[in-house]
DNA sequence: AGCACGCCGACT
DNA sequence: GTCGGCGTGCTC
């Protein structure tokens, strides 16, 4: 008789103790068990001599799931450390790191995968009796050369045509039981590869120096400079000795173009994963990873929980990409995570990125990871120049200055594209004067005050303190006090009564929302069927515009002046991103960016000495006004319909902390986005300039909090190392 | 989280 | 009289 301690998925910070009458169950075996009236199913986390309940209460495990765990050591261990550090219920982070089809009680082995394929006649048949029906005739075609994956049929030519063809006998389904051999080794086929120039060539051979160890590489390469070689040929070096690679990429960065780029190179099966797959394609690629079936596995952020039977290396490509980090729920880092795997594997890994973050570029510079660079940009690659335009004083439409509208029309006569960018990330009003660009700061923080224009109140993010909005400018008396931020709908259609000749599109993440929907505007973009281009953050993510020469940033002061101390670097990333992908060589493109405040340093520090001067100097002033990564954070956030029930909830949290010294408390103050969907939003941050000391503290007072009258009443999260303030 | 229990108002 | 609203509390 054995006591276990197993994790289940309920909302609390502990593990369920249960009997077993066997001798032992290793720990990741999964269990079925009563839990008062009703059924779970969670995973075994470990056994225990004594239990803290009466022993005779205690229930028994009712069915073992798993004849050998699901997660092997370095899992379990890493899905301790997340519960640990994120302060999250331990059930919860187990459930967040399995797929889903084995949260459900399935077998742990893959089902047969379900395809289509032609039938007898529809082998035969001929294409051109289906003319009057395309999408029918498409569908045919592509079965003829192969079979289809029925989600991916589905997706691509929808269920009228798949239900037609099945009428008409012309296809079948056919299920196909996935492969259990493990032939990629030999399979190995590497393709003519460039010759890596001599910066390439250091980096390479410096990972490949460390291949069976652990050791973190921050490969800083600008755009162009071929980052991905340097990923491929070390990648060669590790299949080569018989083990994985899981590279990790943003959401949007994970297309069919990326995912051949390995396949056609090394002549193998990539697994991947994303968020079109359903439960049991997941499930298998998680099988055949696990079981070392899969020399290349690629995923988003969730995929760094994919167990492999022989790890060799990690790649987080675009390590700064903001889709990292879980942004509700279990709110984890997976580049953070990635780290820990990393040294608990005991292999390589790989950030890349031409725009890294301040916290990985402040480990490379103090040397825990060690810096790899890339300066040279390759053959035809072009980076378009930047500009400041002063808006002061200057007439504005819709958004946009006069000149700058007069400009747009000389690129559009030209027959090139143009792109207008609202970055709403990060983004927090200031109140500046139009006339003189004055801003209004905090006495006592030399903070701008944002905006609150439901209390008509100026609020200090860093001291919490507030005051009304003043009439005039205390500089030069002007009335003209604006609070910038344009609408997309707003400048969509000014520009399209000012521009009526040319078309105009808007991409966003409503917009592009949708199968294929993102790829099929681009493609019109790069067709030329529209000349406006308005769009917002997913315009700046590994897609490139030949044809636009012209970029203009509207509310570049929304991020100098924002409460969110993160966003003039993601505006520098913006920028940097996006001067590498509009244009060419033979055509270059030109960036402006509409301020106030022309002169701003960290903006001029940009544009003329470029991204790594800036983040070099953006981190010095976060070391001056102590901020991370210099400092360390937590951010307890809470809504109610009532903002008295939200405020009082984090006043009570406040003061469990106020007493301790090495920890600072601002707040509870009003969240950028103060209210959302009728809830008020308020927020309270934590900060200490000793990460031990922050979790020490939480880890102290999180049973206390939980434990709160307004806790269940009222919805709050906790965020570690909150990366996201809205 | 989910599910039961319990205590109040508005229905046949 | 009972059906059902959702506040409270517990689950090894």
């Amino acid at each position: 008789m054995t006591i276990l301690r197993v994790a289940l998925p309920i909302p609390k910070r502990q593990l369920f103790d249960y009997l077993y009458q066997g001798n032992e169950l290793a720990a990741g075996v999964r269990v079925r068990v009563s839990f008062g009236p009703r059924k779970l199913i969670g995973v075994v986390w470990g056994t225990t001599e004594t239990s803290e309940w009466d022993i005779s209460k205690l229930k028994s495990i009712e069915a073992v799931l798993d004849d050998a765990p699901i997660f092997d050591p370095v899992l379990i261990k890493l899905c301790s450390w997340l519960a640990q550090y994120y302060k999250h219920p331990i059930g919860d982070v187990v459930q967040t790191a399995m797929p889903v089809a084995l949260r459900k009680g399935e077998s742990s082995q893959a089902k047969p995968i379900e395809y289509w394929t032609v039938s007898d006649s529809g082998r035969s048949a001929d294409l051109s009796s289906l003319s009057r029906a395309p999408k029918q005739r498409a569908l045919l075609e592509a079965l003829q050369k192969h079979d289809l994956v029925k989600s991916k049929a589905k997706a691509d030519f929808g269920t009228a045509a798949i239900k037609a063809l099945t009428e008409k006998t012309l296809i079948e389904p056919i299920e196909k039981a996935p492969s259990k051999k493990s032939t990629w080794q030999q399979d190995l086929l590497i393709q003519d590869k460039p010759t890596a120039n001599v910066e390439q060539a250091i980096a390479i051979s410096c990972i490949e120096a460390k291949l069976d160890q652990y050791g973190c590489f921050l490969l800083d390469g600008i755009t162009g400079s071929g980052k991905t070689e340097v990923y491929l040929q070390a990648i060669e070096q590790v299949l080569k000795q018989g083990k994985q690679v899981l590279i990790l990429v943003p959401e949007i960065g994970l297309t069919p173009q990326t995912v051949h780029r390995f396949k056609y190179r090394f002549g193998i099966d990539v697994g991947i994963l994303h968020s079109g797959l359903n439960n049991n394609e997941r499930l298998q690629v998680w099988q055949q990873s696990a079981n070392a079936q899969l020399g290349i596995i690629i995923g988003t952020r969730s995929a760094i929980f994919t167990p492999m039977l022989k790890p060799g290396l990690l790649i987080v490509d675009e390590e700064h990409d903001s889709s990292y980090k879980q942004q509700d729920g279990l709110r984890y880092h997976a580049r953070d995570l990635a780290v820990m795997r990393a040294r608990e594997e005991n292999i390589p890994l790989v950030l890349g990125s031409a725009t890294p973050a301040l916290e990985t570029l402040n480990n490379a510079l103090t040397g825990k990871y060690q810096h790899l660079k890339l300066h040279q940009r390759a053959g035809n690659a072009s980076l378009a120049t930047q500009h400041v335009f002063d808006i002061r004083q200057q007439p504005l439409k819709f958004g946009v200055a006069q000149g700058m509208l007069e400009r747009i029309g000389q690129h559009l006569q030209q027959g090139s594209q143009v792109m207008l960018f609202i970055n709403r990330r990060g983004y927090a009003p200031a109140l500046v004067c139009h006339q003189c660009g004055f801003v209004e700061h905090c006495k006592r923080c030399d903070k701008p005050f944002t905006v609150h224009k439901q209390l008509y109140k100026l609020q200090c993010h860093h001291c919490g303190s507030a005051k009304s909005i003043p009439k005039s400018c205390q500089q030069c008396q002007s009335n003209e006090l604006t609070s910038m931020g344009v609408g997309t709908e707003q400048l969509e259609q000014g520009l399209a009564d000012y521009f009526p000749q040319y078309s105009s599109i808007r991409i966003d993440s409503d917009s592009a929302r949708g199968k294929n929907k993102l790829d099929n505007m681009l493609n019109s973009i790069n067709n030329n069927e529209h000349q406006i281009l308005i769009g917002t953050q997913i315009l700046s993510k590994g897609h490139h515009f030949p044809n636009v020469t012209l970029v203009l940033i509207l509310d570049v002061d929304g991020a100098l002046f924002s409460a969110d101390y993160r966003a003039a670097e993601h505006l520098a990333q913006l920028i940097t991103q996006l001067a590498g992908r509009a244009g060419r060589a033979e055509k270059p493109g030109e960036m402006w960016l509409q301020t106030h405040d022309p002169g701003h340093p960290l903006l001029q520090d940009l544009i003329n000495n470029g991204y790594s001067h800036f983040a070099q100097y953006a981190l010095l002033e976060r070391q001056q006004a102590n901020l991370p990564p210099f400092t360390f954070q937590a951010l307890f956030k809470a809504q109610a319909l009532s903002a008295r029930d939200a405020f009082d909830f984090l006043q009570q949290i406040a003061q469990l902390f106020s007493h301790l010294d090495n920890l600072d408390c601002v707040g509870p103050i009003p969240a950028l986005m103060e209210k959302r969907q009728g809830q008020f939003r308020m927020q309270l941050l934590l900060q200490s300039p000793q990460r031990s000391a922050l979790q020490k503290a939480i880890g102290q007072q999180i049973k206390q909090i939980e434990t709160l009258n307004l806790a269940n009443k009222i919805r709050w999260s906790l965020d570690i190392d909150p990366q996201d303030f809205t």
